[in-house]
DNA sequence: CTCCGGCGTCAGAGTTCCGTCAAGGACGAC
DNA sequence: GTCGTCCTTGACGGAACTCTGACGCCGGAG
């Protein structure tokens, strides 16, 4: 779940933040000055700010600042002066974006999307997508197979196979879902398909293929694939 | 230098804007209509796009997911509409920013920087500038590349193909991508490309071309480079 | 016991995919 | 214009992959 710092000290903002927010299921928190806000940003290490630049504490950009000096969270401003200047000012010291008052609820959540989006990290990047099992390595990401220190080849299908199993590990998977899944949903019977490329991630990948340990026959059922 | 993609068809604006940025010294491309943007978004892969959402040929926010297709630059709308639908639409999208015209050159300037400083790579990150192989040598921000102490020569597209590559060292990169990536969004099927380019480097980087032992090619998968 | 269905194995045929070469065209430099 | 560089495109032989049928094994049912 999301979790939104939100920094205002104008009562009704809060309420309207709040409740929009969590009726769209993202986890709130409120800071009605600077340095609650700050102490709550470090505590909760927050998705996303907002923040209300007109605060009782301090100056809106110190805390910008504030948060700048450790973290890249997505902070999007909010207040009630038009001016250049100040946009300038909140942008260059660390602001992701900087809507002003009156502004729609729509239009913020969008803004507020579009932060969160920003700050996901790269789908494929760095996420931890390996499979471990006592013979060899599954890395998802990478598409690659390492078994005692050497790269597996695998064929297409054999890959699409394998990850379809490795995806559902410890799960029985069905004959048909297999098929569909790996090639196409016109197929679901062509159970010789998958004897056949059974056997050959088997043959590549299990220490004893005629006792597999790994990718487990369910007779008349489907395979399932165990660590 | 950071590179400024300026999408508009009022010669007016996109000239403020070149004017502005050249002043700053961005590196600055300009297209009037969304095919040419699209095109030259791919050719030249800028840090950031400024798009105006009203263009002759095609819907914004069609320009905007053409770029999400195969890109996360950030990206920085103009329009005159202030309705909030637009907005969101746009931002939800993909966009990272909305500005509504008329607006301030100096609140321009600061979101975009805003952008840029975004998309920055984390100061001290996992960013591998210089690869390193036995044979040879890639430096991705001098983009040279350097073998037996000379640097070889490597045409536009073969440094873009390798580029790809190298930054997803031992991963598999997908045909489809890798054409994307160096040919642009409308490709995905020219598989003869890659075969021709990857020739090529491989020529050029590969001791044994006919055997290469960096270059790797998955059959009917894509390609990988290892080091 | 025999029969039968489901599974594993094997090898060959057919198809797709890849590496290579060469020719043609676009473009800019001189 | 002429040259040189680079990108595109087509063609072809060979390699890799998928499909298919045949066969044997095994366990359960009759």
């Amino acid at each position: 779940m999301t979790r939104v710092l939100v920094i205002d000290d104008e009562p009704q903002i809060v309420r309207a933040l709040v409740i929009n927010l969590k009726a769209r299921h993202y986890e709130v928190d409120a800071a009605h000055d600077g340095a609650t806000a700050l102490q709550l940003a470090a505590a909760r290490h927050p998705d996303v700010v907002v923040l209300d630049l007109g605060l009782p504490d301090m100056d809106g950009v110190e805390v910008i600042r504030g948060l700048r000096g450790w973290t890249r969270v997505p902070i999007l401003v909010l207040s009630a002066r038009h001016s250049s200047d100040e946009k300038v000012e909140a942008l260059d010291a660390g602001a992701d974006d900087y809507v002003t008052k009156p502004f729609g609820m729509d239009e913020l959540l969008a803004r507020l999307r579009a932060a969160v989006r920003r700050a996901e990290p790269v789908p494929g990047g760095e996420d931890e997508v390996v499979v471990d099992t006592a013979e060899f390595t599954v890395d998802l990401a990478a598409k690659k197979v390492n078994r005692d220190g050497r790269d597996v080849r695998l064929t297409p299908t054999e890959w699409h196979l394998l990850e379809v199993l490795v995806r559902n590990t410890g799960r029985l998977v069905s004959q048909k879902q297999l098929l569909q899944e790996v090639w196409g949903p016109s197929y679901g019977t062509e159970t010789n398909y998958l004897r056949v490329y059974m056997a050959q991630l088997r043959r590549k990948l299990e220490v004893d293929p005629a006792h597999p340990r790994h990718f487990i026959t369910e007779p008349g059922m489907g395979y399932r694939f165990e660590k």
